[in-house]
DNA sequence: AAAAAATTAGTACATTTGGTCTAAATTTAA
DNA sequence: TTAAATTTAGACCAAATGTACTAATTTTTT
């Protein structure tokens, strides 16, 4: 019977998006789902341990639907599916990457495990890049770290543009979303070859 | 005298920085500096008040900075100059882009101030943009948005560069700052002609 | 020097929060 | 059906916070 756990998540995740992590305690949690304090403590022992929770959800969630896309043999569009299918799920739990700092610093499990997923995410990218050009599809690099700093400036755009979509726009999701997916690749476009252009055109 | 006003903003200033925005309290910044809590209250009413004192700060500082450069003939240089003497002031305050999302969450006045500022940025570097293609530093845009696009990015890059490495790094300031300028420069490589490249060099 | 204004310390109060504990109620297992 | 385990409600406490107020002290003005 682990439905008031589950409700517990929800209602937390809900909150947290409407007014912030920082903002949301646990009895403002078992208040919103009319449960009492000390069983929602009984559940769960501090917020914490509802962030980690939440994490987990994120990432299984990302899992998920990254598995609906069959296996691209372009690779800058196989990189595009991952990450736009990346990106309608942190939005779903924008919250956590709004108040990413804040959840880091109060939780130093979460930030080391963050971090690390970021190492195999960079690692990923510059997998693709090698095989991009390989196949002709981008260009080789002008100096050498140029596609290290592309890769590291994808990262600060995918960690961030929910938070600043948050203090720019107020649109829909749908819209939002879309917006942010085209300004994600026009990070790419700069360094496609001709026929890397082709390609995309041909989608 | 306005002597204590200062070192509240002082005060408060360091710890920002040093504990993040939501975890510092008016009572922790009087017992920092040893004064009463209601003399503090008398200053300043809220917390919000001293955010807007400091963000003031920010302005002027930056304003300042600015002002030693030289115009420069070189549009994208000049960009890159303002830029970088703007990251030199964001560092030192660094808790106000941390937080950028909580202190927009909590003070409406303070988010619409700063939506209004980052639109004239965003017609300063479509100036300059303009400037560098007519010079033939930048190339011509390969579809109709590409630059507002590339303005965006920069946007998001300048709004979070710092979140991020809080993030990932831990290095000391001068480091931070210049791996950062780099990244920043980088964004606009890809867009130089030769000539905006030679004109680079010969710097 | 005296009066007025500004600054400061200190107290008191209501709220919120995290944390602990107990007893009742409910569910599960024997 | 009874016993055991789990879940839930509710009370209690201590710490922190914002807010309001008063009185003392210091500074400035006249």
């Amino acid at each position: 019977m682990k439905k008031t756990k589950e409700k517990i998540l929800d209602t937390a995740h809900q909150l947290f998006n409407e007014y912030g992590v920082a903002d949301v305690s646990l009895r403002k949690i078992a208040a919103t789902m009319n449960i009492s304090h000390g069983n929602l403590i009984y559940h769960f022992k501090t917020k914490n341990d509802i962030l980690e929770q939440l994490h987990e959800r994120i990432l299984i969630a990302a899992l998920e639907e990254n598995k609906r896309f069959k296996i691209e043999e372009n690779p800058i569009i196989g990189l595009w599916q991952t990450a736009f299918s990346g990106f309608r799920i942190l939005y779903d739990y924008r919250f956590f990457m709004i108040d990413l700092n804040y959840i880091m610093r109060e939780n130093p499990a979460l930030h080391e495990r963050f971090k690390g997923l970021e190492t195999v995410r960079a690692e990923m990218y510059q997998e693709a890049i090698d095989r991009a050009i390989q196949k002709g599809l981008m260009r080789q690099p002008e100096y050498s770290n140029e596609y290290i700093q592309l890769i590291e400036r994808v990262r600060i755009f995918s960690d961030f543009w929910i938070s600043s979509s948050a203090i720019y726009y107020s649109e829909n999701k749908n819209k939002t979303i879309e917006h942010h997916a085209s300004l994600f690749q026009s990070m790419f476009f700069p360094y496609l070859t001709i026929e890397g252009k082709k390609a995309l055109n041909n989608k």
